[in-house]
DNA sequence: ATAAAACTTAAAGCCAAGTTTAAGTCAAGA
DNA sequence: TCTTGACTTAAACTTGGCTTTAAGTTTTAT
């Protein structure tokens, strides 16, 4: 199956230009042409999108992608380095999971500190309150964020 | 308790410029000044340190931030925006949530993956395999992510 | 009193990751 | 065949969030 780039924007949701510039740096490296100069997209390049979106979400910038690319391009002789990437991408996606978990606690307890506040119809009273008085799902997150 | 912006970089990790900046912005609408014009920080800054740190992490930009800080120093009369303020926030920090367990759960699937290919010396196997031949735990990863 | 460290400002600079522009070429349907 | 929409390129531009620079002022320690 071929797919040209609007195509492949459709499926994506990636912006032709996005895809261009991603040709352009090198994140394709096995993507054909047709004979009149069009890209010839094909499931592979597809799933080369998927880890794109992946890695780029752990921290990875375009050019450390590319190098991912190039290496997969050059088969067996890599694989030790492609292990090692998502092993060191592992440790990263960890440290993004704890980070995430503090924030919604952060903000869930706002949530309930703001409810409340608008419940008393002012924030003093809450202020003044000790965590002891919170529901004990709060407490802690009371304690941690003041 | 009155710190410099020297200090309270070393507490917070952030750069004076980045202080300054931040100030600049708007984010500490209550900071005071000594009389020669030097920045005076207080625990209020500190916390509203913390609280841009969050609410950055959740998609919020500099100004959406000063907008909050603004909301803040007006008090009482700004609960509800404050308020609704957080629950969308929530729902960010869901999704994000989310985006996270998916870019995990494809990054185990790829050193499971890697370290398989490795012990094999090829990837061209694994790659032929079917996935009823995974282990159960990456069954599912494997179907999803191929 | 004086030197050094820490602070001040405004404005320019930097960076990655795209997006836009302009001028042109290709492909598919009537 | 011709029009239309999709594609092509290189290069300039945009954006947010800082960082750097340069020249000067304040604070602290001796």
């Amino acid at each position: 199956m071929y797919y040209t780039i609007g195509e492949v924007s459709n499926i994506t949701g990636l912006s032709g230009s996005t895809l261009r510039y991603y040709d352009k740096e090198g994140l394709f490296p096995a993507m054909g042409r047709s004979n009149g100069g069009i890209r010839v997209f094909t499931e592979m390049e597809i799933g080369a999108i998927k880890m794109i979106e992946c890695l780029k979400s752990t921290g990875l910038s375009i050019k450390e992608i590319k190098q991912y690319m190039v290496w997969y391009s050059e088969g067996d002789a890599t694989l030790q380095e492609r292990r090692n990437l998502f092993y060191e991408r592992l440790e990263v996606v960890k440290e993004q999971m704890k980070a995430v978990e503090k924030t919604m606690a952060m903000i869930k307890f706002k949530c309930w500190y703001y409810d409340r506040a608008l419940a008393i119809g002012s924030e003093e009273e809450l202020k003044q309150q000790s965590t002891e008085e919170f529901p004990p799902e709060i407490q802690e997150l009371a304690r941690t964020f003041q």
